[in-house]
DNA sequence: AGTATGACTCATT
DNA sequence: AAATGAGCCATAC
């Protein structure tokens, strides 16, 4: 019989994912900032890194977003978007419009993919997060 | 074990 | 202003 696919995926993913819960994580860290980020305020994958460390460091910190689809409790991760405002993890959502249907339940506008008032909406975790 | 990739960012050109 | 290269480091193959 024609090699089958091992249904390994997505049941041992989930329960990588939960070793790495289970153990102090960077992904850990990186939820535990995004979940206090208040409601209707964004912040960025730069932001969280420098927080936890190193700001260099935000390829991981978008890492942990696509790990956050395992994450519970829930993490808020359409609050997290790239350093221009832009919604550069939408299309990692269960549908493609749903980052930004999220965003603008909380009065958060979006235009062509990108938070409005960016600017004035930034949450900066190592500034407003004072340990 | 080495290479490639990424929901990133910054400096340089 | 847009493109490029580099730094980052956990995962995937």
């Amino acid at each position: 019989m024609p090699n089958r696919k091992p249904a390994t995926s997505n049941r041992q993913q989930q329960q990588h994912i939960k070793d790495l819960i289970n153990k102090h994580s960077f992904f850990e860290d990186v939820w535990d900032v995004v979940r206090q980020i208040p409601k209707g305020r964004v912040t960025n994958y730069g932001a969280i890194a420098n927080y936890l460390g190193t700001k260099m460091s935000a390829r991981m910190v978008g890492w942990a977003m696509n790990a956050a689809f395992y994450a519970k409790p829930k993490v808020p991760a359409h609050r997290v978007v790239n350093r221009n405002g832009m919604l550069s993890g939408k299309a990692h959502f269960a549908t493609p419009d749903l980052m930004q249907q999220l965003l603008e339940k909380e009065k958060i506008e979006v235009r062509k993919d990108k938070v409005v008032k960016f600017n004035e909406l930034f949450w900066d975790p190592a500034k407003e997060l004072i340990l």
